[in-house]
DNA sequence: GACGAATTGGACTGACTGGTCCAGAGTTTG
DNA sequence: CAAACTCTGGACCAGTCAGTCCAATTCGTC
């Protein structure tokens, strides 16, 4: 049920926020209605006034975590249009990633609801298909302009681009250390940068 | 607790087996000890006396899993010392997944247990230095073998290639397709053959 | 300010689950 | 064969947690 006046308005955003932070601290299935409501100095009954029950909170919380991973990315990938662009911006998220080193935002949501609830996971899909997206848009910008030769496929290679950095980061995390993430993004630039059409 | 007579032996082995079972149908957080005793034919007094608690079950199953991928990995990879036979190894690797796509067996449990106990985590995280320890081998063999150029690092590779596996496995599983996986593995081989020291 | 709708507090219920305990059955060994 | 050790069945306990319910309060509108 969507709230009707500012107050419940409040109301049901602070449940949001507070179910978001309630995920990225300990992960989906760990999720404890009480613990959020708590955070949010809210009470049983604010909740299932909004939400239909459990499931429909974390799926509020999922969506709204994604949107916000997707509005960083979109910002970051949108103006890449050449090689050294995306060798700058990648290494930015590198950086950061070695952070934390607390594993893919959308990654750790995604790998949580393999066996959760459909419309939940269905949004982590979602959230992939735009990164990769983003991604593609960037290496055909990249194609256009020349860099990269035009018998390449760019969808193929923004998918192994993806790969490359959900692997990285989740092994990263595994073993607490950044290595494995430089390691596989610096071997994909590699790649690419093996691709550039030589200019004969 | 150790058994001490050959019945007790066969107690803690369906244990462990029944525990393997249901990590891997449900996952680790979702292991019910009662659910594992009936699938056993135990009872309650059986696990404890043979594990101090829930956890050192998971643990046991988890170490136990992560043996039998091993093994088959060491087999797998073991006889490989060519390009060709390590994209032959490969793409056996690949249709297999494609099968069920549910996951990488290590990466799955590595991935619950990030926040989980520590003691079945670590066997994770060895279970990854094993099979990257495999993969070092096949490549410094091909590299001996003269098909990499002995100024490449085999170490980088097969991060980068264990790199790929994950993650493509992982992207594979969330979209229900072999795409991913496929795509991020034909890369890795067809980067490994730019590779290829030009015979001149 | 009055009336209906929206919102809120929080006690309570019922299901589930990990862990304890002890009496009894089976096995080994001197 | 008898004592000592090992193993087993399952009742029971205590804690946790999602979801229900209703009375009370606040809000929007006329």
């Amino acid at each position: 049920m969507r709230p009707k006046t500012r107050r419940g308005q409040a109301s049901r955003e602070r449940l949001v926020e507070a179910a978001v932070a309630s995920v990225v601290d300990h992960g989906v299935k760990q999720l404890r209605v009480d613990e959020v409501l708590a955070a949010a100095g809210s009470s049983k009954s604010q909740m299932y006034h909004y939400f239909s029950d459990r499931d429909a909170l974390i799926e509020a919380a999922v969506a709204r975590r994604c949107e916000e991973f997707l509005d960083l990315l979109g910002q970051a990938f949108g103006g890449v249009s050449s090689l050294d662009a995306l060798r700058s911006v990648l290494a930015g998220f590198v950086s950061d990633y070695a952070g934390h080193l607390s594993g893919c935002p959308v990654g750790t949501l995604a790998s949580e609801l393999t066996a959760g609830p459909e419309p939940a996971r269905q949004r982590t899909v979602e959230a992939f298909g735009a990164w990769e997206g983003y991604l593609t848009a960037a290496l055909q910008r990249i194609q256009d302009a020349g860099e990269l030769g035009s018998d390449r496929d760019a969808g193929e290679l923004a998918l192994g681009l993806l790969v490359g950095l959900e692997g990285g980061m989740f092994l990263s995390q595994v073993r607490g250390s950044d290595r494995p993430l430089r390691v596989a993004l610096d071997t994909a630039l590699a790649y690419l940068d093996s691709l550039r059409p030589t200019l004969d």
